[in-house]
DNA sequence: GACCTGCTGCGGTTTG
């Protein structure tokens, strides 16, 4: 192949960029010229993305005379920032080697113009969001747009994997692979656990050959630790970090460009603030971004980055992803990552040149949260990345994917069925799942059909169609998975943007009440219009937005990492400063109760004037946590009469009661065992209020709930009261509904996180367990009495509080 | 001995 006149055309191109394709490139090269689909893996910075651009263009260059007639290659992106990048760097590419090829972007961005003219002719390339290929797939004669077609790209697969948005790829490539049976699949990922199985579900079934091709070079990377001064003066408790802000500023003033990552919108908020107060000629230099900030104000911030203009960016996720090509020689992280992928992810945003050290510095925002900046070098070096778990049968994802297909040319039932089988998605959906999915959508099955809005297919001889123009337009409004909470906009009373805010946070303001976004200090007026009008605010005091947002669980593999630690600490084998550090914080949880070596878990009884405290280190996450503590609560409470309230955080819980807690040696283990494990869960927690939350985004994704039209404003209470009376309705009229059951399945495997409890269980009953009655709150037990006493002190919603104050 | 938790992402056609 290395002979052939494209492959060389491109390696003189490569050369006179003094570029040197890596191993991996060519091995990428080989396969795709041998016609295989696959999935390419290397770290940020060696060339994932154009590897696969090239091997298109060396095909090419070989087949002769170019095709340019219409669309070669979909190139598949999660984020609408990177398909501009990468089709400016495209461009140029193209420009240089003299190809005649168009590139085009079909995102939400895309003007009309752009549009229309994609329709009348396609361009070569065409750079795409898996939501555009639905808005594709639901037009009048869409396969025409098709033909050529010979290549997909899905760019970062792995942060679409886990998602359903990735179940949107599987579909749109589903029929893709139907309308163009030689078409090759190629997916890009940063590395994650279940490589193997992300290139499965990639494939689905299809039987063409395939191949991964991972990058043998590793990307260096240093983890830096911001230590205190005084471990003893440093707080047990506490999420923020500031006070170790002056140790920040040095590593700022030494790098060119520095992103500060925190976990919260809200936490960055205070961060730039702190910054701004303390180091007030940052002025100029320093921005924030983050999911709240104006989409323009964020577009201005990442071209800055991009020129170099900016010193600091004080950010949260919101730049995971797209600042490849910038320069940026340092990350600080605030606070933990909950995880070894996330950090490495971030880490690798710094340095990204492929021979450039990675700096990363970790700056602890509470004493144990030391062990886990060691927990998390170990980690990298064992390469314990975390695994992205597939999504499997959203029936939501294909209802709505029916409906996509109704709208455009309809579709016949058996194909269809063949090719959604196809899918890793949906490889194991029943055929009477089928039949139920096609009754609900042409009947509005037993609860509905009595309502014509639910009766949206119709049978035209072997099709299904829908035939209302009102509901088909409604439909490709509608398209993707992402369901939000309702934002306002906050504007200045003399014009000018500042920023999005949920609504639920501006409800509990009163005018005159100040708060603080996107770095200012403002006063709320009053909100007009669906928008929020603001004065700048003279108060000193502001209060930061809390926004609903997920609450991310610290990752399996950090936790098992974190316990290893503890023991090796215990045992005096941990040599890092991190840990050393901690000396006296070990040796007084040492002295007052116990430190757990890996195969012991700790429980300690400790009596204060709140009453009982019984915590348990599990170090599994919070969501586990939350479940573990239930079920004890409700076993314990089975064999004796006694209430409980229950706090947790990412390392353990903590039940809290009025009366001593039996729970002793001789039946620690018995309370904590995997046995009846499914039926005690029913007991113990509320999974109808769980799967209830979960059926909100279901109904809206499945198509049940109308949001409203785009611009136009529906409050958001409306939503969840009708998710709420359709949940009831299925219940109580339709129990067989698949929308309800996939309710239910979301709230057992999202929210409680079954497969990880039961693990832990399992875990728990081969070990030891350590039982201490300390007189006093212990190091370990202190972060989670913390938490829960915040919660009791701030304006608890009623519904919490009611959650908190079960009785058993 | 004491704290200001809770991320991100997408999205209009058809026909008159």
């Amino acid at each position: 192949m290395k002979n052939t006149p494209g492959w060389q055309k491109i390696e003189q191109w490569l050369a006179a960029k003094e570029l040197k394709p890596f191993a991996f490139q060519e091995e990428a090269w080989e396969h795709y010229l041998h016609g295989r689909s696959g999935l390419v893996n290397a770290p940020t910075g060696f060339g994932k993305t154009f590897s696969l651009f090239l091997a298109v263009l060396i095909r090419w260059v070989n087949e002769g005379s170019p095709p340019t007639s219409g669309l070669q290659m979909l190139w598949v992106t999660p984020l609408r920032a990177l398909a501009k990048d990468i089709g400016r760097a495209m461009e140029e590419a193209l420009h240089e080697l003299r190809i005649p090829w168009k590139v085009g972007i079909r995102s939400g961005d895309t003007a009309t113009s752009e549009r229309e003219q994609q329709k009348r002719r396609m361009p070569e390339i065409l750079i795409i969001t898996p939501e555009s290929i639905h808005i594709l797939l639901a037009q009048k004669e869409y396969a025409k747009r098709f033909e050529g077609l010979h290549t997909v790209v899905i760019d970062e697969w792995h942060e679409l994997l886990g998602s359903k948005r990735g179940v949107l790829v599987e579909l749109g490539l589903c029929r893709l692979r139907s309308l163009r049976p030689q078409l090759q699949t190629w997916g890009i990922s940063a590395t994650i656990g279940n490589l193997d199985e992300a290139l499965d579900v990639l494939m689905g079934t299809a039987t063409a050959s395939k191949a991964i091709v991972r990058a043998e070079v590793n990307k260096a990377i240093e983890v830096h630790c911001i230590l205190p001064d005084e471990i003893e003066k440093y707080p047990w408790a506490g999420h923020l970090g500031i006070r170790l802000l002056h140790k920040v500023l040095p590593v700022i003033r030494n790098s060119r460009t520095t992103l500060l990552f925190t976990n919260t919108r809200g936490q960055s908020e205070i961060w730039y603030q702190q910054i701004l107060k303390a180091y007030p000629d940052m002025a100029g230099v320093m921005a924030l971004h983050h999911g709240s900030i104006d989409a323009e104000l964020r577009i201005w911030v990442e071209e800055a980055l991009h020129t170099g203009a900016l010193k600091l960016v004080v950010c949260t996720s919101s730049l995971d992803l797209g600042v490849d090509f910038r320069p940026v020689d340092t990350v600080i992280q605030v606070g933990s990552p909950k995880g070894v992928a996330r950090f490495l992810q971030r880490a690798g945003r710094s340095g990204h040149q492929p021979d450039a050290v990675s700096h990363i510095w970790f700056l602890p925002t509470h004493s144990l949260e030391l062990v886990e900046a060691a927990a998390l070098k170990d980690a990298m070096k064992a390469n314990l990345i975390e695994s992205r778990m597939p999504v499997v049968l959203a029936y939501d994802v294909l209802l709505q994917y029916l409906m996509t297909l109704a709208v455009s040319d309809g579709f016949n039932a058996e194909e269809t069925w063949a090719e959604v089988r196809s899918t890793f998605c949906f490889q194991s959906l029943e055929p009477e799942e089928w039949q139920w999915i096609l009754a609900f959508m042409t009947t509005g099955g037993e609860a509905l059909n009595s309502y014509d809005e639910f009766r949206k297919l119709h049978l035209v001889g072997d099709r299904y169609y829908c035939t209302s123009r009102q509901l088909a337009m409604r439909h490709r409004l509608h398209i993707g998975t992402i369901v939000s909470d309702a934002m306002l906009k906050v504007r200045y009373m003399t014009g000018g943007f500042i920023g999005l805010i949920e609504e639920y946070f501006i409800s509990r303001l009163s005018p005159g009440d100040s708060f603080s976004l996107s770095g200012n200090n403002l006063e709320f007026v009053m909100i007009k219009d669906m928008t929020v009008l603001v004065r700048k605010s003279k108060s000193k005091k502001s209060i930061v937005p809390s926004w609903n947002g997920g609450r991310m669980p610290l990752s399996a593999n950090l936790g098992m990492m974190l316990r290893r630690k503890f023991h090796e600490a215990m045992n005096g084998i941990a040599q890092e400063e991190e840990i050393t550090i901690l000396r006296p914080l070990f040796d007084l949880q040492q002295l007052l109760s116990h430190i757990p070596q890996e195969n012991e878990l700790l429980m300690e009884h400790i009596e204060t004037k709140d009453g009982y405290h019984l915590f348990v280190y599990p170090f599994e996450g919070r969501l586990v946590h939350e479940v573990m503590a239930a079920l004890l609560a409700w076993r314990i409470s089975r064999q004796h009469s006694i209430s409980f309230s229950i706090a947790m955080n990412d390392y353990g819980f903590e039940l809290l009661s009025d009366q001593p807690i039996p729970v002793d040696d001789t039946n620690a283990q018995e309370l904590l065992s995997p046995e009846n494990l499914a039926a005690d869960l029913q007991s113990s927690v509320n999974a109808t209020e769980m799967a209830r939350r979960k059926f909100r985004d279901i109904a809206v994704i499945a198509g049940l709930i109308f949001q409203g039209y785009p611009g136009k404003h529906k409050a958001n209470r409306h939503l969840q009261s009708s998710a709420s009376l359709l949940f009831n309705v299925f219940h109580d009229y339709d129990p067989q509904n698949l929308l309800l059951r996939q309710a239910f399945n979301e709230a057992f495997f999202y929210q409680m996180e079954e497969a990880r409890l039961r693990d832990t269980l399992e875990r728990i009953a081969g070990q030891k367990i350590v039982i201490t009655f300390p007189q006093r709150l212990t190091p370990f037990c202190f972060p989670i009495k913390v938490d829960s006493l915040r919660e009791q002190l701030t304006s608890e919603k009623l519904e919490d509080r009611i959650k908190k104050m079960i009785v058993w």
